[in-house]
DNA sequence: GACCGCTCTTGGAACGTTCCACAAATACTA
DNA sequence: TAGTATTTGTGGAACGTTCCAAGAGCGGTC
């Protein structure tokens, strides 16, 4: 072996005096082969730092035993939970987890995926994609591709998420069972879900026979996004008396639009969130909100995902998961109908309580 | 080209009528080759849907073009900014960044090491990993690896840290000014940089006349960790009347604890993070930190890789970024001695305000 | 008209593995 | 004892690219 180059196989082998057949047999751990020379090849291995490319093995084998997850938003927590299920279940299964994001923007999210695909990773999951899913159909045409987050159109493409429309309905019913009307949403503009999510709230209110008083304004699966769409809300009036943000962090933006108004939550104002981060749980914060089983999402994905490499199953299957509201801090009955005609001053923004 | 099987370059070529070295220059855009040429093999890639295999590419050009990042842990906002920072200077760079994530353990950390070892990732980004300082300079006589959170030793290792002494001394300085003695530090455990935040923790105390003063809880740089640290502080008599938590994350779990105790903040007790993620800014909880330029040290360390990656450098380079204090609404004048010896009655949990 | 120097194009040798067919050695069977 | 399995070990052909040396065509020059 030369200077300044990373041992191959044929190094080693030289080294210990066998084949490099011998030497992969070795590597691969298979049992045929006598104890002396696997010694050889192991001390070999050892003595010169050997380690496999997975390149040469990815190109004779056809399968790298890789699968590629891209994640819609690395400041969502969200995705901490979902990648530890799947993280989990690839390592029970013997597959590797190579990470990406689009940070939110469709155009980085497809060269994400294009990268993953020229790497020819052997499945692709996709959390909460922001694409098109034309992007996701052309992608599934390539590799299996389990989506999460957001119901799949296509036949070749399984997905995982839970029931918005169950988990709306939780929420709205939650808030009409405090004495909440004027419930609004803010929605998850071009997020995962978002349009599902929206119309588990419309359908939600429509049920409880609050149709009059649907109004969604417009935010993202975002802080900022909640800020803004509170703050589109609360100029409104009347000010609705609970704000059912799309997911939590849109929660928190909202709370702060909230807050800066000089509204108290919940005494003024009900809020709720979605998806149970570590974020909601937060004493301080205490956010009432819909749970997901994040890890069993992930570890969902991994298994379709896997079904599918194998090929032992060729028809779409659409898992959703039943989602459990989680009554915290932040709601409560609406205050008299006076009070949001006189809204308290608004406190000074850096003193708190 | 045979049905199932994906497109070579050998079918583009055998398709567009020219040789396979013509559409390996097209791929590649060199422009020493005929429009017409071109144009023809840029039909046949189209209609063939041909995507370059990069583990082939890989193997003949002996780099990826690819740089592996470590991510610690990624519940922790922190490192949402510092890969988009990494990501910017990469995509400009003309390089594609892979994740991956040890989950704050060990082994898992040295597997995702590997993984990308594998794979002849250009070079490695390590995102205040918990891994041993032994396997990280293992990992740099691979391949070129810049240690990000944490100072490296080793000459083959780069890293970009921001100057823990200075930011741990910002905040004594703060809670001193503002009258508090009994300052105490809750510490990030094992992980990434928490030796060198203590360590400037305790050299301040010292430097203001408060080594007698030096308390320091066992944590970690989780909300748990935080949670638990706070929890050893609180039961001391007496208690300290500040806190200084190894990073936001562990602030928002030792919220937890003191809420939890009864005291509030900053009126019983005053709280200091680190990090001033996206957390600490939220309004609601308007947390005192320490900020660090996330998306400048993400960029740095891209800048810092490529240079060993072109080989334009060999000397070890630590780069220290400047912290600066973010004063917020967690911070304010200690309470009258009395006031710790008769904390207030616990409020119930359930109830907020 | 021979030669030169361009530009464009090409076949074949790498790259570092695994896989396959077969060889060699050993053990078993009739 | 010969023949047949069985177990180990091996060389060489893939895999899909890029790189390199060299060829083809074609004006221009002396």
């Amino acid at each position: 072996m030369k200077a300044g180059r990373r041992p191959t196989i044929d190094d080693v082998a030289r080294h210990a005096g066998v084949s490099k057949s011998l030497v992969s047999l070795v590597v691969r751990g298979d049992r045929h082969v006598s104890p002396e020379r696997r010694a050889a090849a192991l001390r070999a291995i050892a003595e010169l730092g050997y380690r496999p490319n997975a390149m040469a093995q990815g190109l004779v084998q056809k399968r790298t035993r890789i699968v590629g997850v891209l994640v819609s938003d690395l400041n969502n927590p969200f995705f901490a939970d979902l990648v530890a299920g799947i993280q989990a279940r690839a390592r029970a299964l013997g597959y590797r987890v190579l990470m990406n994001t689009g940070d939110r923007i469709q155009q980085h999210e497809d060269e994400a995926i294009e990268t993953l695909l020229q790497l020819r990773v052997d499945g692709l999951i996709l959390g909460s994609p922001m694409m098109e899913s034309a992007q996701v159909v052309k992608a599934s045409r390539e590799v299996p591709v389990v989506v999460v987050g957001r119901p799949a159109r296509a036949a070749s493409v399984d997905s995982v998420a839970d029931d918005d429309a169950a988990g709306a309905l939780a929420v709205v019913r939650h808030c009409v069972s405090l004495g909440h009307r004027r419930i609004a949403h803010i929605d998850g503009g071009d997020g995962a879900g978002s349009l599902e999510r929206r119309r588990g709230y419309e359908a939600a209110m429509r049920k409880l026979k609050l149709s009059n008083e649907i109004v969604v304004g417009r935010g993202a699966y975002t802080e900022a996004g909640g800020y803004q769409g509170a703050r589109e809300l609360l100029e409104r009036r009347p000010q609705p008396t609970a704000i059912f943000a799309a997911n939590d962090l849109a929660a928190i933006g909202s709370l702060n639009a909230i807050e800066e108004s000089g509204l108290r939550v919940p005494q003024d104002i009900s809020l709720v969130g979605y998806d149970n981060t570590s974020l909601a749980a937060m004493r301080h914060l205490s956010l009432t909100t819909v749970h997901q089983p994040r890890h069993d999402i992930g570890q969902m994905a991994m298994d379709l995902l896997i079904e599918r490499i194998r090929g032992v199953r060729v028809k779409p299957r659409r898992v959703v998961l039943a989602p459990t509201l989680v009554v915290r801090s932040t709601t409560a009955p609406p205050p008299r109908e006076r009070s949001t005609l006189h809204p308290r001053a608004a406190r000074r923004p850096s003193k708190k309580k």
